[in-house]
Parts: structure tokens; sequence; C-alpha cells
RNA sequence: GGAUAGGUGGCCGAGUGGUUGAAGGCACCGGUCUCGAAAACCGGCGUACCGGCAACGGUACCGUGAGUUCGAAUCUCACCCUGUCCGCCA
């Protein structure tokens, strides 16, 4: 969410960001709604603080009257005559206020200046590392692999739940499990990041101080009688731990990692780019997520997708960074990385990661502050995350990037000890 | 789920209809003292918003929302949360 002095003083700024992302024909028109509607709000508190004042000290006169042994009935008539006009100027202040909110939550983030224009044709790889296996000769793909080996049971996860809900057996469940381990080892006991083990329910204000509502509630799977929804990524529970609080200045950059499912329900979308494990709507991934003050919250996203980076060289699966356009760029960040690693088989690069700065977008949201010096201001903190990794597609890489010419997925040496074999047959 | 107590400023805590933005304490900031520090003493110290170039003026905020009233931290109702006891349960 952005300031919303902005829609007074930096209309121009906010209108260069959509244009930006390509959105300017989309949020221009709301821009101007905004405008006029920001100015309402101010015309309807001035007048409305203005007959509060005059109750404020008619109220005062009534007492002192009393107190005198005076009649106050001209008063009092006078002061119910405030009272109804209070009401009506608070109702339209009211009206005002929450429609410029509503509109304010509607509004994406701007991105940093260094986020090319466009959409994602203008996405650029800015780093590839290792070697893709272009020829897919004899690769199976994952999901008949998987079926082969035992390890992934589509049909009885689709009877269970429904398509997109997968079940690992055997070496597969444990698979998950290992992944898990050697991912939330490496960041607690290399990466400093401190482990939570989060809610996979969360509440409305929590899903709104992220940014996933109340824009993207469709996408949300809720449970209405509770007003609770199941989380699409960790970064809603983890980021929200510290909502409406205020951190230390030496507390900064903090770094939090957790596991844990994620739900997407992904309306629309079945085909070719689904099958498998490409697109599910429950999946584990493992979340990073960094507060830091808005001077190194830029260096602070190298770094965080360093450490998503690390992980897949740990599995030894070639991958390419890109630097998302400013179109392509999620609603709530500032700047965004991704993360891709190769499946031959698939014959596609598949997004394992996405790794993102929200300057103090979120933040303003969530409330999340920090104080700068004792005795200074509170200001807004500067959030990140990223995932450090998502499973489900790095386990359709690995078993078609890591296939060997007998059929068997060679277990990568780092995973090794926390899978407990050197290849799966 | 039932019963019961309670939610006040960064923290603790007083306050039950009218100069209460709110006593007192802690913390914090400045000063005196000291070689320096601690202690002691003195002073300062909430947040947001509106108007104003500013000085400053105004408004709101005592869990949330609605209500009663000329006037609500204080009264009424609903909801949320926390503690305690009982029940149930992995």
């Amino acid at each position: 969410m952005h300031d919303i002095r902005l829609l007074r003083d930096q209309l121009d700024h906010l209108r260069e960001g959509m244009r930006r992302r390509g959105k300017l024909a989309e949020f221009g028109p709301l821009l101007d709604r905004a405008e006029s509607l920001e100015k309402e709000r101010r015309a309807a508190i001035t007048e409305l603080e203005g007959q509060q004042a005059r109750r404020n000290k008619l109220t005062q006169e009534v007492a002192q009257l009393r107190k005198a042994g005076g009649d106050a009935t001209a008063l009092i008539a006078e002061g119910r005559a405030i009272g109804d006009d209070i009401a009506a100027l608070e109702q339209r202040k009211n009206d005002a206020e929450a429609a410029v909110q509503a509109m304010l939550y509607e509004l994406p983030n701007i991105t940093l200046p260094e986020v090319p224009e466009g959409d994602e044709t203008r996405n650029t790889v800015v780093k590839s590392w290792g070697t893709p296996r272009e020829d897919s000769t004899g690769i199976m793909p994952h999901w008949e692999k998987g079926a082969e080996l035992g390890i992934l049971d589509l049909q009885r996860g689709a009877k269970v739940t429904g398509s997109g809900f997968i079940v690992y057996r055997g070496a597969g469940a444990k698979l998950v499990r290992a992944l898990m381990n050697m991912m939330l080892d490496a960041h607690t006991e290399e990466h400093g990041y401190e482990e939570a083990w989060v809610p996979l329910v969360v509440n409305r204000a929590s899903m709104t101080g992220t940014g996933q509502l109340p824009k993207f509630e469709d996408d949300m799977y809720g449970i209405p009688e509770e007003e609770l929804f199941l989380i699409p990524t960790a970064e809603v529970p983890v980021t929200n731990l510290y909502r409406d609080e205020i951190l230390e200045l030496g507390d900064l950059p903090k770094g939090l990692c957790a596991y844990s499912a994620c739900f997407r329900r992904e309306a629309g979308s079945a085909g070719k780019d689904t099958r498998g494990l490409l697109r599910v709507h429950q999946f584990d991934k493992v979340a990073l997520v960094r507060y830091a003050t808005p001077e190194n919250s830029r260096e602070q996203l190298e770094l965080l997708t360093s450490h998503a980076e690390s992980m897949l060289e740990r599995l030894e699966l070639p991958y390419r960074r890109l630097l998302l356009a400013a179109g392509d760029t999620g609603f709530s960040s500032a700047m965004t990385y991704d993360l891709e690693v190769f499946a031959p088989a698939v014959g596609k690069w598949l997004e394992v990661s996405s790794c993102s700065v929200f300057t103090d977008f979120q933040a303003r949201r969530a409330n999340i502050r920090y104080r700068p010096a004792p005795g200074e201001k509170p200001r807004f903190v500067h959030t990140l995350n990223g995932s450090a990794l998502a499973f489900s597609r790095i386990i359709a890489s690995l078993i078609e990037h890591h296939q060997q010419p007998d059929g068997s997925v060679r277990i990568p040496d780092a995973l090794q000890p926390y899978f407990g074999r050197a290849v799966l047959r």
C-alpha cells in the first residue's frame, strides 16, 4: 500500500510507476478518482473537526453553567443540533476515507528504477549456473518416472482430494522430508536464519498485511465461517509475526525461515503446463523472510537471492536468474528475481523461486516499524522474501535432470545424508 | 464448549459521566553533581490526522464496532483477544 500523501504531492510518481508496469490504462482513471476523493476526505475532516471543536466548547459551557446552578436548556438544544451535523459529517468523511482506502489497496507497488519497463517479454536473464541437458532423448517425464519408481501417486491424490493434490509415497515421501531438512539446516546453520513453524491458516488481517487481500481473494482457499484462509506461502504468517510491532534497530536485518505447505487455487488453468508436478494446488516450500532498513534492503535482496541459489547448487540443478520486468513483477513487489531450473523432458524452465523486495509496501499495510534511534520516530521497515525453495518443481527437475541412462535417478551428494541413499531406482 | 476475571500510553499501573491526553512508577532524552560512571536531584517525554510558510491552533485515539447523552476511558449491547477453573480431544 502506498502512503495516502502520495495522492496529494506525488501523483505523477504513482502514474509513472503504473506506466512502467504497463498498467496506466488500468489504473490512471483510478488514480484520478482517488485524488479527488482524497480532497473530499480532507474537506470533510476540516469541517467535521470544526463542528467537534464547537461542541467541545459548548459542552464545557454546559458544565460550568450547571455548576453555577443556571439553566442550560438552550445550550443543550444547540448541542443536539451540532450533534446531528457531526453525525452527517462523520458519515461523509468515512465514505470518502473508505473509498480512498479501497483504491489504495488495489494499487500495486512502484518498481525500483533498475527494473526494466514493460511486460514479461522484457524479463532479462542476469545470471546462469550449470549446463542444462538440452538433449532429452531417453529421459522420461517426471510424472511417468515418478509413477514407475512408485514415489508419485497422482491418481490417488486426485481421488482423495482432487487434481493438483499430490501424494508422495515411499522414497518420494522421504524425499520431501529430506529436502525440507536439507534446506532448513542450511538456512539456520549457514545463512543465519531463525527457523519458525507457523500456522497454515491465517486471518484476514494477515492476508491483507502481505498484500494477498483484498485483491486476490479468489486465488485463496478460505474457511468462510471463521474468516480464515489457507496460506499461499509461509511468507504470510512469517511476515505478519511482527504486524503492529516496532522492531529495534539492533534487530535488523533479521531473517526468518519456515517450511510450510502452500495452498493455491490456481483457478482456470489445466493442460500441458499443469501436468504432473508443474502446477499444483498444494505444495511444499521453505520460505525466507527478511526485515531490513530502507538503506540496505536492496543489498539484502542480493543476499536473500544468493541463499536461494545455493540450494540449487547443492542439488546440482542448472538454473538461471531472471530480473522480472515491471509488468511481470508481483503486486506487492518493487523488484523480483525469479530462479528457474530446466526440466529436460518437459523441455521448459520451471520457476522454483521468487525473491522480492517489497520496500515499505507490506510494512505499511501490516504496520511493521523500527526505531532508527532511541527517542526517534518509528519508520516502516522494508520486507523481503524468497522461496528457497518450492519442492514440487524441484522434484520434477530432480527426476528429469538427474535421470541416468539406466533409468535410475541420481541423488545429489548434498542431499544424500538426508535422504539416506545415492540413487533412486 | 461452559463458568469466571480482565483488556488504559514503549512497559507496569491509577482512574466509574464534565478543565483527563489521562495520576504514579519504569524506560528514554537533556542537565546538575562526578576524574568518569552509578546513585540522587532538576527538566523534558504518546500517536495519528486536519489547517498554517512557520510560530501555532484544532480534532481523534483508553481491545474493536455500534448505542445512550449537550458531553463517554467511565453507562448499555455485540464481537475479538488474554488469564484461570471445568469439560472434550491429537
